[in-house]
Formats: structure tokens, sequence, C-alpha cells
DNA sequence: TTCATATGCGTAGATATAACACAAATATAC
DNA sequence: GTATATTTGTGTTATATCTACGCATATGAA
């Protein structure tokens, strides 16, 4: 045994509905900052790779289920955890709508979304973590389609329009967009169409995963 | 005492001396794998953070001076060291020609610059991170000015020309590619001239760092 | 029926990229 | 000393991409 440094993953999911950002923070039970909001995450067991214990940490205290996980940067500054000296590998999450509700089975009290614009003081160093999540979430959708895993398999494209506006924080012009998006060649417009309140009813679309795939293969890049 | 990981880091420093990218090994002198090649690093000390680890290991096992590193990637599939679990930080590290001859201190045997076209058989999953370092270093060389910690001080423009060819595995329009760089005006062009065999002489030119910063500071990005 | 609202599509000017040709300054061979 | 090979240095044009707009269409609400 060489030394006595703790190893631990944390998470960042990010769930996003109709204009709102929100990430998953979970209560503190134990000292310390208990009853502080901390990012979910625990200490990685030795016989589990560090993904598994990202999705087990999230199914124990959370009951999310991830569709995207990607790992976002390794925190290991000496006394960033004031018990003893704790690594951290930080990932980094997108939900879908629906798995964005919380299960019944978690207590509501212990794990919460919250918007990022709204959040609660953060335990250990976990806002400096959240904002280099918000980081490369705002960089990452302008070269990977990774927007799609925060919509519904079924969308408007206002809602794809939307979601960038909100991430990237600034207006888009629509119909370039729609242009951009559409020499991509990654959406599928459906038969559907859906009606919210006035205006013209809206095709829905979703995304085709195997043919971004394919187009990557041939070195066409996904680029807002 | 919850668990027993063991953390280490390891280090892919690039090196590049006229059209060879080069990395930076050391021979190991213990088992398991004991004389193959392997990334320089080793194990964290409790009271050091991740990047002191890495330059203390890398100075120690190699003499080599850094002067640009950044974290790369977390390396901890169970499995990865057949003692027993090691979780590794990689960095990636780039050095000017100076620091690339290996200081007369080291043994020579014991620490070795490598073509990466003609890589050694590598010890535990050190091929695996230095695919991704040299990915990374591809990527990243387009969109921050990283190029130029790998060239001298001052350099004439074909120098920068040859790193970019080499490194990104293709030609490039000498003209073109002036224009560019020209027009982030990152570039200081020196009054001293260098001529190597026939061909008109060259003017020297020096990367402008704190321009660079201005530049970014003001949302003008560096692009190739 | 009219109005407000949201979607859907097209066009023109500006900007950036890509392709390309030739002049200038040196070392070397003769 | 002259011709030749070699390397640096600059300009121009066609093409593609991006940006800024205008207007028609389909609905709900008044």
């Amino acid at each position: 045994m060489k030394n006595k440094i703790q190893l631990t993953v944390d998470a960042v999911v990010f769930g996003y509905e109709s204009g709102n950002i929100s990430v998953l923070l979970v209560r503190r039970k134990y000292k310390p900052y208990k009853d502080a909001w901390a990012l979910p995450g625990g200490f990685v067991l030795e016989k589990e790779n560090l993904e598994e214990a990202v999705q087990r940490e999230l199914s124990e205290e959370t009951g999310v289920k991830i569709n995207y996980l990607e790992q976002l940067y390794t925190f290991g500054d000496v006394g960033r955890d004031p018990r003893c000296r704790v690594v951290s590998v930080a990932y980094f999450g997108l939900v879908k709508p629906n798995a964005f509700k919380l299960s019944a089975s978690t207590d509501a009290k212990e794990a919460q979304w919250f918007n990022i614009q709204k959040l609660p003081k953060l335990a250990f160093d976990h806002k400096k973590i959240l904002k280099i999540a918000i980081e490369r979430l705002q960089s990452k959708i302008t070269y990977e389609p990774i927007g799609f895993e925060l919509l519904d398999k079924k969308f408007p494209f206002s809602d794809l329009e939307k979601l960038y506006t909100t991430l990237l924080n600034r207006d888009i012009d629509r119909r370039n967009f729609k242009k951009k998006i559409t020499s991509l060649k990654v959406l599928d417009e459906l038969d559907e169409k859906v009606s919210f309140g006035p205006g013209r009813p809206a095709s829905l679309f979703s995304f085709n995963k195997k043919r971004y795939f394919q187009l990557k293969k041939e070195g066409i890049i996904f680029e807002i």
C-alpha cells in the first residue's frame, strides 16, 4: 500500500425542459457539509469501473437513468475534502425529459433538480466542478450533437432551437439554424404534427443517430 | 479507509524537431512489465496535487522540463494493472526543442524519445493512453495555439507550417496558411533572418502570447 | 372574420475558404 | 561568373459558406 488517497466519482447531470436547464443535486446526510446540497457521487468500489461507479451512485441516490455519460475532469487538489485526501473523477451526464422526473421511490427531499441559475450553496469544490461542466456542455453542443440527448425522441424544431438559445445564451436566427441543421442530414421529419396554443402546427422530428455515425465516419462533422 | 485503490499519474510528453513528433518513454525497472517501455509516471503522494506529482515524476525519471501541461483523461478500468486496482490520471505535455535533448544526468538507457511512428511495445494500457493523447494533440492544435509550445522561441514560418502538416498528417497550402495565421495577429516578425542550405533566407517569427490572451479576451478565437 | 402567434421557406450581400502562379533571394554545380 | 535548383514570400480569382433579412402559411383566440 503506497498511499492513503481515496477515490470517488461525482456526476453532473443536466436535464432540460421548456427553456430551463437543471442540474441534479442530492442533500448530504453526513458530515462534513451535512444537509448541504452536493453533486451525486461517492466512493469507487475496488471491483467496479469508474463509469459503473457513477451509474451505481446515481441509481442509489437519485434513481435517474442516464442516456449520455462522459468523463469530465479529475479533481485532486490537496484539501478539497476536509477529512482526508480525496481525488474525484467527475462525470458529465444528460437525461431526456422523461427521466427528468425523479422517480417516486426517491425521497424528493434528498434528490432534486435545480435550475442552473438558481443554485444553492454547494458542498466541497462542487461549485467549481459544476462551472466546468457547464462550460463543457456549452462548448460541446456546438461540435457534437449531444443536444438531442436532452430532448424527447420526437420534438418540434422549435424545441431544438430553444435548447440552443438557452444553452448558448444568445439569439439564433431560426432560418439559418434550420438550414444548418438540415444540411447536416441528421434529422428525420415525421408525418406527425403538434400544436400548442396559437400558431401553425409544427412537424415533429427525430434525431437519426445511425445516420450521424455514418456521416461522421465519412468525415462530415457536426458543427453549429 | 474505504478502499484500496491506488492512484497514479502518467505523462504523455510530446517533442517535435524537424518533421518528427516524438514521445518521451522510460524503461521500467521493476515488475510487472520489467524492462518494457512505459509512460513516465508513478504514485501520487498524499500531500501533493496531481500536477505536482506529474512534474515530480517527470523530473525524477527524465529530467525534462515541461512548458505546457494539461490533464488528458483518467484511466480506471479494473484490471489495467495486474497487481491491484490502479487508477491513473494521465497528463499531456509539450516541450520545446531545447528541453527535447535529454539531460546528461539521466541515463539514456532509461529515458528516451521515440518517434510516434516507431513505438516499442508499451506496458499496461499505455498504448491506449498514447493514442488518446495523439488525438487530443491533433484536435487541439486546430483551435488553440499550443503548436508554438513545440517550436523554438524564434522560428522561420516554414517550421510552423511543417509542424502542422506533420501533426495533422495532410498538406497545407502555404499561402493560405500564412494568410490565416497572419490574420490572427499572434506572430511578431523579427528583423533576424536565417538560412539553411539553398533558398531564400527566412524571416524569424515569435509567438506573442500576450497578444493572444488579449485577443482571446476580446472573443477572437484561434482556429486553423 | 380579423388578429396575434408560431412555423416554414427563399433570396441577396458579405465574408471566408480554396485553388492557383509567379517573383525574390540564396547555395551549388559547372 | 553564370545557370540551375531550392526555398521563401506575396497576390488574385472562383467558390462556398455565413448572415441578415421578407413574406407566406396554418392555427387559436377575440
